[in-house]
DNA sequence: AGACAGCCAATTTTT
DNA sequence: TTGGCTGTCT
């Protein structure tokens, strides 16, 4: 039967070796950039299960859907169907949520509890202001949400913020957070913070639900171990016990969450806190060339709250990066298209490609630059799937079916189409509500219009809307299936002609998105699981675009790698980032950002900066980054602005396009890398013209015509 | 209820 | 420069 034992460990360095086999008591994997930490976990999974522990003993958290199904994937070649069916691997959300729909009364819940996601606790938040009668623009929802959270991710209760407090702003927030704790429950509803927060503290509560889950789950594996908070630790610690086999794996260096809570105590603290622990260190890199690796090095040794650690690979030393200072952001992102075009010439092909910055606003003069170059590019983020109006409001309609305590989504759709219900309804609605404690769903529905001080024209709007809502709740309570439920409720709000009306330009891209939706919720068991997994999951994965070149920030690039890597904006301001300059732990984040970023490139890295730059209306000079000042030379090649100095690369000489090609569709060409191949295509672009050769050996390439080194056959 | 001008603020965001 | 929000006017 177990046959796979020498596969298990095939392939694997020593290291990772003893990381998989080391099966008892608290595991610290060290896993520097690259080091192959997916394969020492999977390979774990397989090798615990050959050891003849259960796949139902077996935990395994991940922070994203896509690493927790990129780790099933991996795991079923490996084990099989089987036994991986029996795993449970999820996110710390998915985890935590599946436990409180088996008991919702660890966190004060009732079944069918709704998960409001940032948005709907923005709200929920906004309303708790405005209901105290706070200031909401002293007092930006936005704000004291991300306090509260913070104080979440400390496990910190409202009551211990309230005691802790210092001045006004933080009496104010101490106030909200408690309010706001008491509208999630009356909402029946919990925030991303409290699905881990609930647990950790029901199973703090409740021995007996505690020790089931304590002795069923008696293997724990945790990956990006660094980006934990302190809730997310508490609940491994409880899960853990009494056997404590938690392995978990990660890099200080890699921590970029601190902003939302992520304690690096918990990873650099870790085998103070278990003194049995083993700490194993991956420091072979299987990515990047020496080069690149030398310049993460040096730049990441400037940090101190880290574990120390160097990378070194056998890809060979490789091209030394290039830094590169602009004149000003135009002229970035012209070196940006220039360089990409000699990459082009070399063989790279678009996809190979990535610029990444720190911040969003900073994509615009390169897309710009890019499209005047025809050169097609793809933005990484961006306003994401279930952030759209369209969206929210069908998903709203459907939780106040299943959940009709839901105050934030009623208050989405109850005048969403217009019907009538103003502000001042609503408020007056919201009010009736408070007095009698309950939902406002439930006032209009346990209340007549007169008893609730609704005008005769408001109260026939909401009768319409309460017959509308109870309409579509037979449906659910039929137990008819989500898409039809779905197709009804956009059907009897009249909701198409809505956007119509709206927006006629954009009608058909929001009614692919309804479309887009309709085909999630086919594949969901029931309402319920669609709700959920609307809830948890951000985004369907965009198809990647084959032939485009990938822009994006450097949080949206951490785990991924491309051939040759762009990272602009090099300046003190910008990144480092002007918000975090004020502590030392702020610029050691910002210093493991620029890690992050640079240790994404294999072979080639390109960093750029700009002596002045437009930003937020006006032109802004900052000082070069002091990352780049950190870095001695001989780690990279400096090139000045391309007008002064000798000729670049950068502005090589570029024959017109009005010149004619050298060779035309259907000739023979020569490529020293990719051999003999046949000239499909030739297009002109603005700056330059594009050829497309179909190599007899390496298949279709993309070449830029001024670089392409082909030679007629 | 809806349109529009004026004002203000402005990272990063796995769930 | 952009976007979001508020208050005012129709």
């Amino acid at each position: 039967m177990s046959t796979t034992g020498p596969q298990i460990l095939e392939g694997l360095n020593e290291r990772q070796i003893e990381a998989v086999s080391t099966l008892d008591g608290p595991v610290l994997v060290v896993a520097g950039a690259g080091s192959g930490k997916t394969r020492v976990l999977t390979r774990r999974i397989a090798y615990l299960l050959e050891q003849g522990i259960s796949p139902n003993e077996i935990l395994a958290i991940t922070f994203t859907n896509k690493a927790a199904r990129e780790m099933v994937e991996r795991v079923h070649d490996l084990v099989g169907p089987e036994a991986s069916q029996s795993l449970w691997i999820s996110t710390f959300h998915s985890a935590c949520s599946r436990i409180l729909r088996f008991h919702p009364e660890l966190g004060r819940l009732r079944s069918g509890f709704t998960i409001y996601d940032a948005d709907d606790s923005r709200r929920l938040i906004e309303r708790t202001i405005r209901s105290l009668e706070f200031d909401t623009k002293r007092f930006p929802a936005r704000a004291v949400l991300a306090r509260i959270s913070s104080a979440k991710a400390d496990l910190k209760t409202p009551q211990e913020m309230a005691i802790e407090v210092h001045g006004a702003y933080d009496r104010l927030v101490a106030t909200v957070y408690e309010a706001y704790e008491s509208a999630l429950i009356a909402n029946n509803a919990v925030d991303f913070d409290n699905l881990v927060n609930s647990v950790v503290f029901g199973l703090r509560d409740n021995p007996g639900v505690r020790e089931y889950y304590q002795r069923r789950l008696r293997y724990l594996l945790v990956d990006e171990y660094q980006d934990t908070n302190r809730a997310q630790n508490e609940l491994i610690g409880l899960l853990a016990e009494p056997e404590n086999n938690i392995f978990v794996v990660g890099d200080s260096d890699q921590s970029i969450y601190g902003f939302r809570g992520a304690d690096l105590s918990n990873i650099i603290g870790f085998s103070e806190r278990l003194p049995s622990a083993q700490t194993i260190a991956l420091e072979q890199n299987y990515r990047s060339t020496n080069a690149i690796l030398e310049l993460a090095n040096t730049l990441i040794t400037q940090n101190a709250f880290r574990h120390d650690k160097t990378l070194w690979s056998e890809l060979g030393q490789g091209a030394l990066p290039v830094y590169f200072v602009a004149d000003d952001d135009r002229g970035e992102a012209e070196f940006v298209v220039t360089q990409l075009l000699s990459l082009l010439a070399e063989g790279y092909s678009l996809r190979d490609v990535a610029v990444i910055y720190r911040t969003n606003a900073q994509s615009r003069v390169l897309e710009e630059e890019l499209s005047k170059a025809g050169i097609p590019y793809r933005v990484v983020g961006g306003v994401r799937f279930y952030d759209r109006r369209e969206i929210r409001d069908i998903l709203a309609y459907l939780r106040i079916l299943v959940n009709p305590d839901d105050d934030v989504a009623l208050a989405r759709i109850i005048n969403t189409p217009h019907r009538g219900i103003g502000a001042g309804t609503q408020e007056q609605l919201q009010m009736a509500a408070r007095t009698r404690n309950v939902s406002m769903m439930h006032a209009l529905e346990l209340f007549s219009a007169e008893e609730l001080g609704l005008s005769p024209r408001a109260a026939k709007a909401l009768l319409h809307f309460t017959e509308l809502i109870r309409r579509l709740r037979s449906l659910v309570i039929e137990e008819a299936q989500a898409p039809a439920i779905l197709d009804q409720v956009i059907l009897d709000t009249e909701y198409l002609e809505m956007i119509n009306e709206d927006d006629p330009l954009t009608a058909e891209g929001r009614l692919e998105n309804l479309a887009e939706l309709r085909r999630v919720a086919s594949e969901a068991d029931s309402l319920e699981a669609f709700l959920e997994q609307t809830a948890l999951f951000s985004a369907i994965d965009a198809e990647l675009d084959q032939s485009s070149m990938t822009l994006m920030t450097v949080h949206m690039a951490k785990g991924l790698e491309f051939p040759a890597v762009f990272v602009v904006g090099l300046e003190d301001g910008i990144f480092p980032h002007m918000r975090s300059l004020t502590t030392p732990s702020q610029i050691e984040e910002e210093r493991r950002l620029l890690y992050v970023a640079v240790t994404r490139a294999k072979m080639r890295l390109f960093l750029s900066s700009a002596r002045h730059r437009s930003f937020q209306g006006k032109v802004n000079y900052n000082p070069e980054s002091r990352f780049v000042a950190e870095l001695p030379e001989g780690v990279f090649v400096k090139l000045q602005d391309a007008s002064a100095g000798a000729p670049t690369p950068a502005r090589r000489a570029q024959p017109s396009a009005a010149e004619p090609p050298p060779y035309r569709v259907g000739d023979r060409v020569f490529h020293v890398r990719y051999g003999e191949g046949e000239v499909r295509a030739i297009r002109e672009r603005s700056v330059d013209r594009e050829v497309v050769v179909y190599f007899d050996a390496a298949g279709e390439r993309v070449f830029f015509g001024s670089m392409a080194k082909l030679k007629l056959v």
